[in-house]
DNA sequence: GTGAAAGCGCTAACAG
DNA sequence: CTGTTAGCGCTTTCAC
């Protein structure tokens, strides 16, 4: 073992003033591009850092000015739920990832069972400043933890609407809940079941108004008995179908939440209901199971890679004090495959519904 | 706005430790278990702490012991390709989450395209001390960034065996493909295609053994036309099937990786041969997709929660210093379900069959 | 422009 | 057992 790669300490940037022949500070501010710092001066000592193999420790820099390039990725959701999701949560970490890399930033996940863990884990991102701010998803309409975010000043972005004043970036639900809505009604379907999530959450509220304006802009008679809620969980769908369906009478599903839509599935099989032609289907929410699951699901695409990077990329405008408009609305495009009856054309065919 | 708690300044030790009329020196052994405080003062110190709300800060701490709480799930995988595995990356993320949550440490994201870009991204760790370790999925034959590791003494575990002396966490992946294959044997197939990954990936080539073990074990002959190899894609596998298929004689499949079966499927369909009349068909690696896929897919379950549970468990130890064995094999199940030709019963049956 | 020095919050020596 | 103090590596006044 030589000497030269192994005894190798830390490099800091005294080592690299000294080497470049300047003072720590000029080193410093050199780094950061501070004005005051001569074109050539910054060159030499970029030169020497370069050299040196230096970077500043993280762990420095946010001691001095309080901030981590950290932010995290806060799901209040039983993970048993968001796994079973095909494609929501693996999209979005992959925009997140996306617009992570371009702001240089470290993403961190926070999987939480429930909303309670959330305001301690606020104040404890706040206190240790490891996280200089957090992406939130499944806003609800009783979110006990507001008070926390609003007293800490704690920079969050809801991935949903949280229908309070923060920023957020979502899909229009009610558009989107009315767009796959009106595919059903365009097939001819009257008595259409709409399976929403808890009511609790903002967006079973948003999308489940969708459905509802769909009904009356076609002049059809509400009826409650249509409107059943699930859980977002695949055997929760399961059941509440298995349940509801054999005393009802309806012709088409629009099934709110892409978890559901095994949950679905499963259910109209047992009960020996063939989809399309018993049931039609729509879910809002695509992923790679509604293009493989037989028959393959019409589906509402909800762009949400882009959800993450954008909520990503605001979150990290809000943490560097810049301005910031408070919501962001992403398009989506209606996949139609075979489970709403229409005649699929090889993979799905794709119409941008929603800008 | 009360001035009480808006104009709430950072809370320290030093606040703490004048609370409880003790000195910071105290106040800070008493966190840290010290073994020369008195119960009393702790008592007392743990107490102030709590009144005030104190969190210690992240980054001084870290500044102290150059170590920070992070540590970092690296992927060097196209994004796209781990984003259409519906049950590898969830589960795994899922396994690390839980165990992250006991050792209290932060887990961040890194998701690159080619392993090209690990070595940076190790000496950045390092050196800006952000990540205490990481754990590393996709091992290559040819990973050009294990000097780094060794010259940085960077913590690191394997997920997936990397066939060097490095700490790692994987399945048996021989006997995992042996299980698969046999499977397919004791069905009365003799012409069994391999459809592999790509070369440079240990688990392709330990995946690969298993397969020819098995053969050998049953005295069938192997024909090197019934080795296909594919990206760990769905659109190469899909075009890999449907080149090879026409032109080579064979009743039965054994994909070796979960991203590949929805390819698989639909190439086989195209060519107008049935699943599992014409061709049975095997994964390695289950998921939902597996589950509601047309007809539902014979699988073996890896058992990825644990496996994602475990590395961050031994990437724990190993940061602190502690002994680890060097490998932990995780087990895993045959989950029967049509598409290899067995009578399904109800969901699947499960057999354990390795430990 | 540049350099010396203070201080971010914490831990670990080292005296008492 | 407790208190004082130096210092982790960096940024930022504030004089020069």
């Amino acid at each position: 073992m030589s000497n030269e790669s192994c005894e190798k300490k830390n490099i800091t940037i005294k080592d690299v003033a000294s080497e470049a022949g300047v003072a720590v500070s000029t080193a410093s501010m050199a780094f950061n591009n501070k004005p005051s710092i001569s074109p050539k001066t910054r060159e030499v000592v970029l030169k020497a850092a370069e050299d040196l193999g230096y970077h500043p420790t993280a762990a420095a820099q946010a001691l001095v000015d309080g901030q981590s390039n950290n932010i995290g990725l806060l799901v209040p959701t039983k993970i048993e739920n968001v796994f079973f999701s095909t494609g929501f949560f693996n999209k979005l970490i992959s925009g997140m990832n996306r617009a992570a890399k371009q702001t240089g930033n470290m993403l961190s996940l926070q999987i939480v069972d429930s909303q309670k863990e959330i305001p301690e884990l606020i104040t404890k991102a706040k206190r240790t400043k490891n996280l200089s701010g957090s992406i939130i998803t499944h806003p609800r309409v009783d979110m006990n933890y507001l008070d926390t975010v609003e007293e800490y000043d704690y920079p969050v972005v809801f991935l949903g609407n949280p229908l309070r004043d923060f920023p957020f970036v979502d899909n229009d639900n009610t558009a989107v809940a009315k767009l796959a809505t009106n595919h059903l009604i365009d097939h001819g379907h009257r008595r259409i079941v709409f399976l929403g999530g808890p009511d609790n959450l903002t967006a079973s509220r948003t999308r489940k108004e969708g459905y509802l304006q769909a009904l009356k802009e076609s002049d059809i008679d509400l009826d409650p008995d249509l409107i059943w809620e699930a859980e977002h969980s695949e055997q929760d769908a399961y059941s509440t179908v298995l349940e509801n369906a054999p005393r009802v009478d309806f012709s088409a599903i629009c099934i709110s939440v892409e978890v559901q839509m095994g949950g679905v599935q499963r259910a109209l099989r047992v009960l020996g209901l063939d989809i399309p032609d018993n049931v039609a289907l729509i879910t809002i929410g695509d992923s790679h199971l509604a293009e493989y699951m037989e028959p393959h699901m019409t589906a509402v695409d909800l762009h949400t890679e882009e959800l993450g990077y954008w909520a990503t990329k605001k979150l990290n405008q809000l943490i560097h004090g810049e301005d910031v408009c408070r919501k962001k609305i992403i398009g989506a495009d209606l996949i139609v495959r075979r489970s709403s009856g229409c005649n699929e054309q090889g993979g799905g065919f794709r119409k941008r519904e929603i800008d």
